[in-house]
DNA sequence: CTTATTTTTGACCAAACAGTTAAACCTTTT
DNA sequence: AAAAGGTTTAACTGTTTGGTCAAAAATAAG
């Protein structure tokens, strides 16, 4: 059956894509080198996908996709708050970990064209409002500090991502070079950044707000 | 007098150079159009370094020599701890604010060649161990909690550097692409930053630690 | 089995690109 | 003022690269 064999070479080429967009950016990937990568003759890329913008485009909204529900699962769980932040932190940092140019990659193409990007978060349903609205109610509740809630989602995500982004720099600079450390190290920040954060705005008993 | 017309085309070259290459990375930068943002001839840039790759060489050694030091100047100052992180932070964000292309450029090119990255750092006399220990002797003292310093550290640089790497990302999804609001954030955060970090760290009086 | 249709390939093309060359142009030296 | 040495340029070269094409191979339809 053909659609068994069109999905399958689709497949294989979306795959090799992403492993080398990911690793070298647009500018940076060879068509040569994502046929070689998927085992198929270069005009083969261009019978499925038209041209290299094109096949870009379907790997970064391919990527992007694969990201951004994460984030809206923290939301929408029923755990309480301390629970649903470590639980989001641990993953993410394990997401990460697990494929270490996924940040950088979409740290320089966002900046290559924003308008593309906004198009995909468009069609993508994410809503931070509701990220945002979660920290409001802790605050109300008087559960955590009052602080500006794009400044809280900013530095968790900040916390979890930035060491994997920065890592080769991290493990030279911080491990002489040593990866085994390093590694050990993010698989420590997985319970560490949760601290962090709730250290610095969990409120005790004792301090309830006054209002 | 040559040297001084040499010395003009040559800062010219590397000013064009740092523009195009930030903004662009090595892969996506074009010899030409630094070339024409220098207002010479793209033979001229050959003349004066050999190479594309020489050229960048240059040009992610000049950054790096111009970040570094800022790092180590916080530890070297004399003021209590809270200021010093203070200004740090400070000044660190209005850097940033101010090359916005900066953090993505230095962390794409450092997964593009760690080797290099590693070189640069060992010729610039950095020394983090510094910083560690200017931490480790504020734990010692029962000013801040006890706690990883490097996750310290990388926590200060993550809460600092990403915002502003993911600042395309942030102004879509987080401000309705309203640039000023965003802005205005950053700086707002040049303040929240250190609050964020020394309400997670610093040990009130009453809870000094027991060993 | 034969014909039509889709998938895959090797060979090719034109544009873009880093790098070269030889000559023109300054600037300094004598 | 003229020789010498350094600087700048326009034109060129060889290679890499995204993309095309016509033919072959595989698959589906009659």
């Amino acid at each position: 059956m053909n659609k068994i064999k069109k999905d399958n070479t689709e497949e294989k080429i979306l795959n090799a894509a992403q492993n080398v967009f990911i690793k070298k950016g647009m500018d940076g990937a060879r068509m040569q080198e994502i046929a070689n990568e998927a085992g198929i003759n270069k005009a083969l890329l261009h019978y499925y996908f038209r041209t290299k913008q094109k096949l870009f485009e379907a790997i970064f909204t391919k990527v992007f996709s694969q990201i951004l529900p994460n984030l809206m699962a923290m939301v929408r769980s029923g755990l309480p708050f301390e629970k649903r932040l470590g639980i989001f932190v641990e993953k993410y940092i394990d997401l990460l970990q697990k494929n270490p140019f996924l940040p950088t990659f979409i740290l320089k193409e966002m900046n290559r064209n924003p308008d593309f990007l906004a198009t995909i978060i468009k069609n993508n349903g994410v809503r931070p409002n509701e990220v945002f609205a979660m920290f409001e109610k802790e605050m109300d509740a008087g559960k955590i500090r009052r602080m500006d809630s794009h400044d809280l989602l900013v530095n968790l995500l900040g916390l979890s991502i930035f060491p994997i982004a920065a890592g080769p720099l991290i493990t030279i600079m911080f491990f002489e070079n040593d990866k085994k450390a390093y590694d050990e190290f993010i698989l420590k920040r997985k319970k560490t950044v949760t601290e962090f954060i709730l250290n610095s705005i969990l409120l005790k008993d004792e301090q309830t707000q006054d209002f």
